[in-house]
DNA sequence: ACAATTACCTGTATGC
DNA sequence: TGCATACAGGTAATTG
């Protein structure tokens, strides 16, 4: 469920809230969320860290704690991490709570069961599922037009497979992949390898406009997502394709398309994007 | 190299 | 009302 726009806006609610917060106690009701290390260490070692900041890398929030090690979490499609009063109801699918000192839970509550964490040492992220091979952040300095036609030269791979493929670039996902591409008004089955220099510049630049616009409007809620505090989102009232199949194009007017494409829903309008 | 399918889960929407 | 089916923001593993 949270792609880029959405972790970044969770890390935002949750840093301030968590920074120098230490964790007296963890409870973890749902032992398979827990990947490394066993259940016993995790409570453990957590029991009495403090929190010194919070980072995230494309849908990975990140959660430095003090001597060194990192909490690395992954959301995937319904998983929340909710900064809550202690005294408020344990809600259905409450998975591991995090007891602050002070008033105040972290919990992860995810209904599908899917996302997990990691307890690593800071220096050895690579031990967290695919982490280590992610591509690079979309909105970093670092990432530019000559380096993004570097990385789609001499690649047959169609352009939403590409988006969607976190070796390739970290953070995109279903929805704001298709967006990119209605704003680039590229069709989803392009191959990497036919841009051309212009469409290439016109790629990079909606990357970054979309996933920024996203950010600003503080996610996507279509139905599951809300922030670290328990807030949804408003882009999904800026969508241009994406869950609008039938619907006129913002642009020109036709009916907005669906298809499938690994496997995912893919929206784009035939007539905008070629 | 690249594509397509399945599995992991629960909940919701749709059609009959 | 019940029941079956399809689908949902992600990733990893498997097969072709």
């Amino acid at each position: 469920m949270p792609e880029l726009p959405e972790v970044e806006t969770v890390k935002r609610t949750l840093e301030p809230c968590l920074s120098g917060k230490t964790i007296d106690s963890v409870s973890v009701f749902m032992p398979k969320i827990i990947q490394e290390p066993a259940l016993e260490q995790f409570e453990l070692i957590l029991a009495g860290k403090k929190i010194t900041g919070v980072d995230r890398r494309g849908k990975y929030l990140l959660i430095n704690l003090s001597e060194g090690y990192l909490l690395i979490v992954h959301l995937r499609m319904t998983g929340r991490l909710l900064y809550v009063r202690k005294d408020a109801p344990v809600e259905k699918h409450t998975h591991v709570i995090f007891s602050l000192e002070g008033s105040h839970d972290l919990r992860f509550v995810d209904q599908r069961q899917f996302g997990w964490m990691y307890l690593v040492r800071n220096n050895q992220l690579n031990k967290a599922g695919g982490l280590a091979g992610l591509g690079p952040e979309p909105l970093s300095p670092e990432l530019t037009p000559e380096m993004l036609a570097a990385m789609l030269a001499g690649k047959n791979t169609k352009m939403k497979t590409l988006l969607l493929d976190q070796r390739f670039l970290a953070g995109i996902g279903n929805i704001y992949a298709d967006e990119i591409l209605f704003a680039a008004k590229l069709h989803p089955q392009r191959t990497a390898s036919s841009l051309d220099q212009v469409e290439i510049e016109r790629l990079y630049r909606c990357i970054r406009e979309v996933l920024a616009a996203g950010i600003r409007n503080r996610g996507t809620t279509i139905r599951d997502y809300v922030d670290g505090g328990g807030q949804i989102g408003e882009h999904q009232h800026h969508l241009g394709v994406y869950g609008r199949e039938g619907r006129a194009c913002k642009d020109c007017g036709q009916p907005v398309e669906r298809m499938r494409m690994s496997g995912r829903s893919t929206f784009h309008c035939s007539r905008c994007q070629n």
